[in-house]
DNA sequence: GCCGTTTTTGGGAGCGCTCTCACACTTATA
DNA sequence: TATAAGTGTGAGAGCGCTCCCAAAAACGGC
């Protein structure tokens, strides 16, 4: 039977209140007290009770994590995980406890009421990334708060931390071009995933500004994974590009498994560029030139940001754009000069 | 501010006990009664405060989930996503919740306590699989109910979930055999990790079994990651093995780049066989026969067991032990006849 | 030493729920 | 018709904590 305060205020000789004080850190109390306290509190291991003091307090320092499982192979990628690894992180040091949630689409609506409503959950972070999730709208007419994994298209008051997609794909797509790729292909991801358009307008813009006109034939969507990469690639092939800027890294492996198959060379008949920089894309052969983001500090990022949020509900709308960058690898062909 | 039970109580024109027992489908309920207060939940959307009850009941419908993050690495292969996924759905169906902790070790001894005390969880699913973990120790003495993900070497009344490693190490190496191998190598996992320990077990009775001696210098240890498995191979070469078998597929992708870069082709020169079965284990060249095991579903499994354990204390220890499959592909030459 | 402050402490109320118990009311049995 | 045995309901206590308030102790300045 686990100890209560009350029983250790008694070991201690003193109250439950200055127990409860000691262990929140209260000021006002006699150095004496509290050290005579902690002994007893460590010589026990006591450890209050969550629920207990949750009910009481009106928080309970757990936050939640929801990541959307739609397509299981989601987590093929190393996304999330990394993610989940940077709130993890960031929440250990903060002394806060992460709750997952994996919303899978048939619970999602009870996943809602859960988050929302249960009063476990000080705040919550939604990995949706999805241009319209009903959650994100659910969310906004309640006073829970929460912080955004991947920005929000239209609402300028909530909170979110992302990569600098837009800027990323650009980047990116530029660089082929001084590379003298004229035909430039890119496997976009999803429409309905606000990263796959903010990378699409980066592949755009970069296009426009060196005066290059959009071929819509060279853009075709994908789903984020290897074989869907793979797919787009072959159906891009008979429009012959010369390059390909992938929106994901794990597209981009598709990709060069297509192009290989079909007996051509990366990047010596088409330059291939990814994006996330996972690891597999310094071990492929060719290696991979990519956008590197900083997933795991966005997921930091991320918790710091809600955790501030909850101790001080009155902040300003917090945007947090977080810089990519070009990682060059051989796949661009920028390394091993073209052997034509 | 949320409602409470009183306030349903209230407007259903009943008292909050009989709230409470809708709420929790006790059987004395008249139906009339039910459905009106049925109708006032579902229309303010009522849910509720699992920090109270959680309190008042003793139990909160929470289980641990807890991870080992020593090596960060860990998480770039799929293993743990997959068994969080398995985890989470079959907590979602049984209507749980999880809580994730990955537990870095610095935080370690924190973490026990929060898992061991903190009264938010019922129970604790241990994906651990080090053959001496401080946190089974300390479990072993608690009342709090617990499952391992991957067996314990020898704590009989512990209950786990794994997969046979030692019989699919066994199936693939004995496959090796058949297939004419002589000097059949080992990249093995790290000695401390139980999963390892099986499969070169799995390893070494296929040999003996066929009459084959253990060469020690054909056996080396590795991390299972993809640079240990390259390293390891690496260092194999100089005795020459004409096949190998990886603790993972992630090694033994690692072994294949070590193996081409070295200009010998597999399966001619090299018969490799992985473990995992992992999504890229078919999509790499040459398609890498592995050992496929369970992942999601040893995940789920350990949560239902864990949920059952919960409400029936009493239970047997359970060894749940999930087969594994050979899945032959081209890597181990069976598909394509050795063209020497 | 006395009075006003400040620091330290203890007790009470209450967070929102569950669970036991007692009471009212119904139905079956003698 | 009286008694036993259900069925449905409400009130009360209490889970272990925090927070507020008032009392006690310690401190300072005259």
């Amino acid at each position: 039977m686990p100890l209560t305060l009350e029983d250790i205020a008694r070991i201690a000789g003193t109250s439950r209140s200055t127990v409860s004080r000691v262990i929140n850190g209260d000021q006002n109390v006699s150095e004496a007290t509290r050290t005579k306290v902690m002994d007893v509190i460590s010589k026990v291991n006591f450890q209050p009770n969550l629920a207990a003091r949750g009910l009481a307090a009106g928080h309970t320092g757990i936050l939640g994590l929801v990541i959307p499982m739609g397509v299981s192979a989601i987590f093929a990628d190393p996304f999330f995980p990394l993610l989940i690894q940077g709130v993890s992180g960031q929440c250990n040091s903060r002394d806060v406890s992460v709750m997952l949630w994996l919303a899978e689409p048939e619970f999602e609506r009870r996943t809602i009421n859960n988050v929302l409503y249960n009063g476990l959950i000080d705040g919550v972070i939604i990995a949706s990334m999805l241009t319209d999730d009903s959650l994100v709208d659910a969310l906004r007419n309640k006073s829970l708060p929460f912080v955004l994994v991947g920005r929000h298209p239209t609402d300028e008051h909530i909170h979110y931390v992302d990569s600098d997609n837009r800027s990323g794909a650009y980047q990116a797509v530029l660089h082929m071009v001084r590379m003298g790729r004229k035909r430039i292909a890119c496997i976009n991801g999803p429409a309905n995933m606000i990263a796959g358009m903010d990378r699409a307008r980066g592949y755009r813009d970069a296009l426009k500004e060196r005066g290059i006109s959009l071929q819509p034939e060279l853009v075709v969507e994908a789903d984020f994974t290897d074989p869907g990469g793979y797919a787009a690639m072959k159906q891009l092939m008979q429009y012959r590009p010369d390059a390909v800027f992938a929106a994901s890294d794990t597209m981009a492996i598709g990709a060069v498994r297509a192009i290989h198959e079909l007996g051509l060379r990366v990047p010596e008949d088409i330059a291939v560029v990814g994006f996330d920089d996972i690891p597999m894309a310094s071990r492929i052969t060719p290696s991979l030139t990519t956008v590197r983001q900083p997933i795991s500090r966005i997921g930091a990022i991320a918790a710091d940001t809600l955790i501030d949020l909850i101790e001080n509900p009155s902040d300003r709308p917090q945007h947090i754009i977080l810089p990519t960058e070009l990682v060059i690898r051989e796949s661009c062909g920028a390394i091993h000069p073209v052997r034509s």
